[in-house]
RNA sequence: GUGGGUGUAGCUCAGUUGGUAGAGCUCCUGGUUGUGGUCCAGGUGGCCGCGGGUUCGAGUCCCGUCACUCACC
């Protein structure tokens, strides 16, 4: 069954491999994949306009259903006429679940170490100086806002209000997001609590979704779990996509959770075997060069990461050399661009002195700057792939681009 | 001129009853993967103003000297 106003259309395959490229149709535009999302936590990519989003070819963006729920309020996004009309973006849109703020406010990822998190009390220390701000019971999660210490609880259902609320063109379900470090019981647990999850999610979208009469339709994504196990990660695709309520399932799949290099290429692709070609596939967090090759040859179709921004606002930056700082005594002196080869806004005006100078003197121009740079090199590297699957040239356009990037020639980067 | 204070890393300073020096910032180099990020980690850098003395040993105690500074003449 379609949705009104969503769909997905594959376009060429990737000849013996699950990679594809495609078309997603939603009320705000299409996105063509694979592509990059550019995240916008609290309905901002940090230091750049939506109009320079648009000018340096981001398709959409995705925002935080925990952030805006704090801060400013689901209520007054809604009465702004939603996410996109809030902050100025006329396309596409998307919404995260809060799900992953399970970890990053509880255990708090790569911040502690092989630290058992069962049966700690309420307020205990989890790192030098960090307090544990969520606690996951088979219900929900409970919260301690990061900004002023109030307490919240999330459940699917609040989650799905609030995604209703923002008024995104794609939502995620409210899922438990773990790390390596959790055992395999764990995983296993969470893997079930996810899936309960799951069909709470379904069943209050279909209901919000016929209260909201006249509103434009917004797809639900359900997110898979089970970390670095193969059966868990099967099962867990599969009773997704064997979910429905009202007749209607999810309209496209997250994949989630403990990913790393090694292993990431076979985890997406024993979902992907386990879902259907129709429906689209978002593999949430990641960024690095190697890793949209590998996830994309595996059937990914979008990507969501804050890296090329974050890592932006400290002086790091992409190029097709590879990743360097531009903040380091090397550049003090060098008037060429950031990177020869970029065409955006950045490198067709400014030099690397400049942009030394301004991180130098903590000037805010260098994260808008950096920004406006990183987020153009990741789109146009997923925009190339998309266009190298199209012409055939997948392959080859992998083998140059990443024996370029990763050379590590190092001598004048 | 007299009396007091201060001289320790590039900067601002800490150095306990004497046991061959520390912090923050700067500087240098990394890191950052569904944003708890104006952030994290590591590193370079000192003949402790200078010269004597006491002591096994002095940034620490004593004498002298220079510089800066405050107050009073």
């Amino acid at each position: 069954m379609s949705s009104p106003g969503f769909a997905f259309t594959p376009r060429t395959s990737l000849p013996g491999r699950a990679g594809r490229t495609g078309t997603i149709q939603t009320p705000h535009g299409t996105i063509q994949t694979p592509a990059f999302i550019a995240v916008g936590t609290k309905a901002t990519v940090k230091a750049v306009l939506p109009e320079s989003l648009r000018e340096l070819g981001a398709q959409a963006v995705l925002a935080n259903a925990y952030h805006l729920y704090l801060q400013p309020g689901a209520d007054i996004v809604e009465a702004a006429g939603g996410l996109g009309r809030f902050m100025n973006w006329p396309g596409p849109t998307f919404t995260d679940s809060g799900g992953f703020q399970v970890l990053s406010l509880g255990v708090g990822f790569k911040k502690v170490l092989a630290m058992n998190t069962s049966g700690l009390g309420d307020d205990e220390v989890i790192a030098a100086g960090k307090t544990r701000l969520a606690h996951v019971d088979d219900e929900g999660v409970t919260f301690t806002s990061h900004l002023n210490g109030t307490k919240h609880r999330f459940t699917p259902e609040v989650s799905m209000q609030i995604q209703h609320q923002l008024g995104a063109d794609i939502m995620f379900a409210f899922d438990e997001c773990t790390t390596l470090m959790n055992t395999r019981v764990y995983q296993e647990q969470a893997v079930e609590r996810t899936q309960r999850w799951a069909v709470r999610c379904l069943t209050e979208h279909q209901r919000l979704t016929q209260e909201r009469v006249g509103k434009p339709y917004q797809a639900l994504f359900g997110v898979v779990q089970g970390a670095q196990h193969e059966d868990l990660r099967r099962q867990a695709t599969r009773d997704l996509e064997a979910l429905e309520v009202d007749g209607r399932g999810f309209d496209g799949y997250g994949i989630g959770g403990a990913l790393e290099k090694e292993n990431l290429g076979t985890i997406v692709g024993w979902c992907v075997a386990e879902l259907p070609d129709h429906k689209p596939r978002h593999l949430l967090g990641i960024s690095e060069p190697d890793d949209f090759f590998t996830a994309i040859e595996n059937g990914a179709d979008t990507f969501d990461c804050v890296s090329p921004s974050r890592v932006a606002r400290n002086a790091a930056l992409y190029t097709r050399d590879g990743r360097f700082n531009v903040n380091t005594a090397a550049q003090r002196r060098n008037f060429s661009a950031v990177d020869e080869e970029c065409d955006c806004y950045t490198c067709t005006h400014y030099t690397r002195a400049y942009l030394h100078h301004l991180f130098k003197a903590k000037e805010m121009l260098a994260s808008t700057l950096g920004t406006i740079h990183n987020e153009r090199f990741i789109v146009r590297l997923v925009d190339d792939i998309r266009a190298s699957i199209d012409n055939g040239s997948f392959d080859a356009f992998r083998a140059e681009f990443l024996g370029r990037y990763y050379a590590r020639s190092a001598v004048d980067r």
